[in-house]
DNA sequence: TTGTAAGCGTTATCAT
DNA sequence: ATGATAACGCTTACAA
């Protein structure tokens, strides 16, 4: 069976997973053939009005179009699929669709390709990179023309898999210089490096991370390599940092949170690897009567709008998810339709200094 | 052209927008033919493995799996929806994926459906009537075997063609009982009616409303028409309730706080139509230096994590939406495969009485 | 239990 | 510019 037999074994079987139930004759609806014998011409004639431009002298477009009203023809998308070999469908499979991050993202992904022609199908793997195999395989053989994925990190197989169908992949949400995998995003880990040194400058050395589960998900490790590489830089001992791994979750970061201030020594910081994290400690201060940021500072990392309605607001980095998703659509477009290579882009996050950074010292 | 002129006219421009673009040669792959050579078997005995359970003896059916394997073969979706004629998706429409109720719905929904062997396809519309027609028409000429789609209020000529094509539709996020199209949800209405109780019981009779815009949108109405009912019940006019309309976004609430703020008699109680509304209106609030719940009192309604996160808490209405998903999974599928005719289920909110709600007089 | 073969509704190649 | 017609890959009577 080999190395991917895990993978392979049952990627037939997911789309075909339950029989196949009776469904009652639903009735038949207009072909390209009505159509086609409506309007007195033939169905290469119809299906040359319906996908190409020019090819069609006005008069016979005219009256093809009317058969086509008046029959309130709709063209069958399997069939079309089974001929054309292609679907207009673009599937995106994200970890989760709770966290606004992704649904920012998508929604903008999601009218970009709706304006360029094509439909999304969305999964979600809830975190688990099983989860997300299965789902690849299902939208592959949904005859997804192409495939927005988050982040780099994959078994190498997933990659041959989808390398062996060319099916078009773009990254998303990541971008690293260097890597050869075609990605929209922004640098993770400078983006962290950056917050970590505004940390620094606040007087703050008593550091500790909530972050999220690291397995799978470069985007987590990558912000946490930031947070410790500005350690080192500064001389401070990079192992020595507290590092809390929980699920992306608002109840996870006030358990962690709390943990963390039951610590002997107390940071005098908690940077959370995301503003979910961060909006989770920030609520356990509260209730814990811990002041922010007088007594601890807390930090996050999305800048969604959470970020600006917590008291104190979050300091935290800005992502533009928006600008994210719709560029990642009109590339992956690209890619499909040039049968190209895929260009990465990488985007600029920022600061966002509000009242959770307090200074120290 | 009749009424149904709009609606009908480009019901086959959709899915066909942009002319078909080369698409160099895709490899191609093993194909249903294919495994039935290599399992020395018919195709017909190929498909009968992989779609029906009893109906193929073990050793045959062990011999075909194995050529599946080793090929590597995928079922094509398309060919299969050609035949079959069911695609095992469903199709979802929702006003936008950015708000938390939808998203959380939705990843239940999404995560039903996937048990249950469906696939999801998404798409929103951006609170737009005109939009959700189009989406309908593209989920529907994409074969999906039911739609889910939110509350009641749309366009007759849309059921009229979703009934033509005999397509199942579910409805969501609400619950009107004696309406007799299927839905999963709950009382909009008496939600709010029992929240706009509570008010009145705390002692407020100056009450304000921020809302969404109510064209298209029941949800919104049947919560207005919540609060106006109980000022009635209660010798109020409801005429005279204040009320400003704006779009479900952070900032709008922020705005509309503002404003109805700086009228003459500012009322003692903004009763928000969503907790996104009721967020930008205690983070005006704040910005404005008015204390809640001392100078004024803010009620929301979902209750997403939002509710809990701000300071003070937000007094809501709890709304079950993962199970409203959920169910709305099973309940869509019960109806795609038995053709039946779909049973409404309604669910229960409750009121979530937090700080941000405080006593009068 | 298994095989044969007729569709399913398009697209696209080749003629004309 | 238009028309015939052969794929496309699968499901499903109907036969054996």
């Amino acid at each position: 069976m080999g190395v991917h037999s895990v993978f392979v074994k049952d990627a037939v079987r997911i789309p075909t997973r339950r029989a196949i139930v009776d469904l009652p004759d639903r009735q038949s609806f207009p072909t390209l053939t009505d159509v086609a014998r409506a309007a007195g011409v033939s169905t290469a004639t119809v299906s040359r009005c319906l996908n190409t431009s020019g090819k069609v002298s006005g008069a016979t477009r005219e009256r093809v179009m009317r058969a086509v009203e008046t029959l309130g023809y709709t063209p069958n998308f399997g069939a079309r699929a089974l001929a054309a070999k292609r679907t207009f469908t673009i599937g995106a499979i994200i970890p989760t669709m709770e966290n606004a991050i992704f649904a920012r993202g998508l929604q903008a992904f999601q009218e970009t390709l709706h304006d360029k022609g094509y439909t999304l199908l969305v999964s979600s793997t809830a975190y688990r990179p099983d989860r997300e195999a299965e789902q690849i395989r299902t939208l592959v053989a949904r005859g997804a023309d192409g495939l927005l994925l988050i982040g780099y990190e994959r078994d190498p197989e997933i990659y041959d898999f989808l390398r062996s169908r060319r099916v078009p992949v773009l990254l998303a949400w990541a971008h690293q210089t260097g890597n050869p995998h075609p990605a929209v995003g922004f640098d993770n880990r400078g983006a962290m490096a950056a917050l970590t040194r505004a940390v620094l400058a606040h007087g703050h050395t008593a550091i500790a991370v909530i972050s999220g589960i690291l397995r799978g998900n470069d985007r987590a490790s990558e912000r946490l390599a930031g947070i410790r590489g500005v350690l080192q830089e500064n001389g401070l001992d990079p192992h020595a940092l507290p590092v809390i791994e929980t699920a992306y979750d608002i109840d996870n970061g006030a358990r962690a949170f709390a943990t963390l201030m039951q610590a002997c020594d107390r940071p005098t910081v908690v940077m959370c690897v995301n503003d979910v994290l961060a909006a989770g400690a920030m609520q356990q201060a509260r209730a814990m009567g811990i002041a922010v940021p007088e007594e601890v500072s807390i930090t996050g990392f999305d800048d969604i709008e959470l970020a600006r309605l917590v008291t104190p607001q979050l300091t935290t980095v800005h992502v533009p998810h928006r600008q994210m998703g719709s560029l990642a659509a009109r590339e992956l477009v690209r890619m499909v339709e040039t049968k190209g290579e895929g260009v990465s882009h990488e985007l600029q996050s920022a600061l966002r200094l509000r009242a959770s950074l307090g200074r120290r010292g």
